[in-house]
DNA sequence: ACCTGAACACCGTTCAAGT
DNA sequence: ACCTGAACACCGTTCAAGT
């Protein structure tokens, strides 16, 4: 018998905990799913879970957080020539494919949880600040390459290029007939930025 | 006694509980407010409630289009000439305004209903469409009065012009420090259409 | 025809008890 | 130290009974 536990063991439980209610967030949404539901799919009990996490919406967040994160990297790649229009379009086509369908809900609920619980908000706030200023850089970059001519300052262009992608994405799920999103998401960021061709 | 009941009576008590359940969503959230709450605000019995709208969600829905009716009715009398991009610029302005602090979860929570309640996302989908039909027309008028020269045709200019005024509605709640949203939807509004002057 | 309010079903969270 | 699972509190919804 072990003095001390698995050291490794929280984080392996917390690990499968989100893995699950990914699962089932992603099959029924936020609201739909039941507590319960993320347990038996983790098996372990209910006591066991708000062992580790505070509440339901907690669980959420950190999801929310991690998929922040990878945003975050992929803002930090982009290239800083002529590609930055083209690269910025692929990018909003990955985003609005990762939030499509069931997974609309999820960007949705994120957004009403966020207004609610002030420590996700602040939390969300930081990860987007960063974003926007990886963003802010690889325009910033762009424009001294000669590459564009941005019509705003790279501060400006990268809140405007945010607040369009998650307009854009939150009104695919409403009439995804009229989705070509990533065509327009394109044509925004060429207009914004003027590529010098 | 009546051999007929008040045939205004139904239209006046669904005003009645719609007025309630705007109080307390405003105070408190959507999820927050418990239908006993609005009840007691609106001085009906549960059953009442349940005999006007089939579930706390269809409130909801009821204040989401009525809300949707106005911003439709703001499109319909923009002016055709120069003016249309300072016109734009006010329109964000009252709508960020509308959608400030306690509103602004309103706002998020409507969007999160709607994906999961296809009803309410079809109503609402069939408002957004009248109104990017009427900000498409107003656009297509200037244009011809040369006052504009839209760098996307009017249909895409209007739904890109919508996906930013509810992308920075959304994220001026996250960072209000950073909320110069009007100006920048100014800028952008500025840069899609391309005003003579 | 319209309403009341007690009762029901469900679900997030806690906690005494176990190992 | 970590877990179980029964119990609790709360809230959306229903329905038998009233007028």
């Amino acid at each position: 018998m072990p003095r001390h536990a698995d050291p490794t063991l929280p984080a392996r439980r917390r690990a499968q905990i989100l893995e699950a209610a990914r699962a089932c967030f992603q099959a029924r949404g936020f609201r739909e799913t039941t507590v319960e539901e993320i347990c038996a799919e983790a098996r372990v009990s209910p006591g066991a879970l708000y062992r580790y996490f505070d509440a339901k919406a907690d669980i959420i967040a950190a999801i929310a957080l991690d998929a922040r994160a990878e945003a975050e990297a992929a803002f930090q790649e982009l290239e800083a020539g002529d590609a930055l229009v083209d690269a910025l379009a692929e990018m909003a086509r990955a985003y609005f494919a990762a939030f499509e369908g069931a997974e609309a809900a999820f960007l949705t609920d994120i957004w009403a949880e966020a207004v609610r619980d002030p420590g996700l908000a602040r939390a969300m706030a930081r990860r987007d600040e960063a974003a926007r200023a990886q963003l802010a850089a690889a325009i910033a970059r762009a424009a001294r390459a000669g590459a564009v001519y941005p019509a705003l300052s790279p501060e400006d262009a990268a809140e405007t290029l945010l607040a369009a992608l998650e307009g854009f994405a939150r009104r695919r799920g409403l009439h995804a007939a009229h989705g070509e999103a990533a065509r327009l998401y394109r044509s925004l960021a060429l207009h914004v930025l003027k590529p010098k061709r």
